[in-house]
DNA sequence: CAGCATGGTAAGTAAGTGCTTACTTTATGT
DNA sequence: ACATAAAGTAAGCACTTACTTACCATGCTG
């Protein structure tokens, strides 16, 4: 009677099974965006039937939004600005990019769901990832942006907007977490560990690609 | 009788009627995805009925095969190789890298279909979009690697895996444009033009943002 | 043990879905 | 002028979709 790899068809009490249902489809959301995944589905995976699934959340729009809510409100979501917090202090250039960098790309590695999920969010125009965009991106901007500032006035970085040296970090990082997760998950353009990865982008961020011998021969900044 | 903005409900030849058709699914893929848009939507956006649609392509997979070989094969498709072609001759590379990225940028910028297309159909596991990635990413790290293992035995960039090199410039690339189209389109956290931004992009891989006094006393590297 | 709240289901419904069929209109070459 | 092929349509087919309804079953408590 038992379905499939459904990990519970026993009787639940409703919070439970609840809970089950949500890891379901979440599972199946991230597989097959809001569209593709259907309730049936959904209810079958959970080993329960799709009636269940309407007596916990009254519509399906309701059940996505109760997902994309719990994944980007709750979650483990790593908080960049107190990860980074005494590296910030010390003001330890390397280790600031770097743990971010790590903390996103070993967030992206255990949890692949949540990128799907977000992707096909905003290419649904769903409101979720607007939200999420500004609840946690836009935060690691101003938070990153202070800080670079600062450390322009400390004559340690060049002068430049601020912003282009976010998006270009996290335009690195980002596009990398895609590359394995989405278009290369065989990793045969690139096969490298977070913390080579996390190190590596660091580096060009903070040193470029130009050798030093080359760079004394260029008048072009400052 | 006319449909609403449909270019053209006259009677047209098979062949411009097809490709307009094609225009029209170009565009609906691309806003709501294979699934999304509907073969009735298509065709009374198309001003036609649903039946010509499948006249024209046998079924929805294959005019929505149709639309991807389209945008990935014919295209006016910037072809980096050739379009930096001189810059890599006079070995010229802030050229290189800024012409590449300000290709890419302006082409997403005049085309912001396609990158929601391709994101579709790599969430949706669509063969196509792995061919994209094979015969259209794969060269440019191909090519691109080769001139900066060049650059590297002429000594004027340091010793780095090339692969990491243009994963972190395409990262910033593509994110800014993945910005710009999806996350970001009124531009709240950063809004700078495509030439500032492919400039800047170059700028940074090639110098970093770490100010040369500051690296002087950094001996970390070389 | 009666009562009843709760976890659960089978079997619907109306509104789509991709796709087909049987038919009508229109241009065009001889 | 008129046969013919191609452009076009209305209406449906078989199936799926999100969502409902009416009904069981199981435990727990007075």
């Amino acid at each position: 009677m038992t379905v499939e790899g459904a990990t519970g068809s026993a009787r639940m009490v409703g919070e439970e099974r609840r809970q089950q249902i949500l890891d379901v489809a979440m599972r199946l959301f991230s597989e097959r965006g809001f569209r593709g995944a259907t309730t049936k589905e959904i209810a079958h995976a959970a080993g329960v039937s799709e009636a269940m699934v309407f007596r916990h959340f009254a519509t399906k729009q309701e059940l996505y939004a109760a997902i994309l809510d719990h994944k980007v409100c709750d979650g483990d979501k790593f908080d960049p600005a107190e990860m980074s917090a005494d590296a910030i202090k010390r003001k330890d250039d390397r280790a600031v990019f770097e743990s971010l960098a790590r903390g996103a790309l070993e967030h992206h590695e255990k949890d692949p769901e949540f990128q799907r999920l977000l992707l096909h969010s905003a290419l649904e125009k769903h409101e979720l990832a607007q939200m999420f965009f500004d609840e946690f991106v836009r935060p690691v901007y101003n938070f990153l942006s202070d800080y670079i500032r600062e450390r322009q006035r400390d004559g340690a970085f060049i002068e430049i907007d601020p912003a282009i040296v976010i998006r270009a970090f996290i335009g690195m990082v980002m596009h990398h977490s895609l590359n394995n997760n989405l278009w290369d998950p065989k990793r045969r353009l690139l096969n490298i560990s977070n913390e080579s990865a996390a190190r590596n982008f660091t580096d060009l961020l903070l040193h470029g690609i130009t050798s030093p011998t080359a760079k004394a021969n260029d008048s072009r900044n400052s």
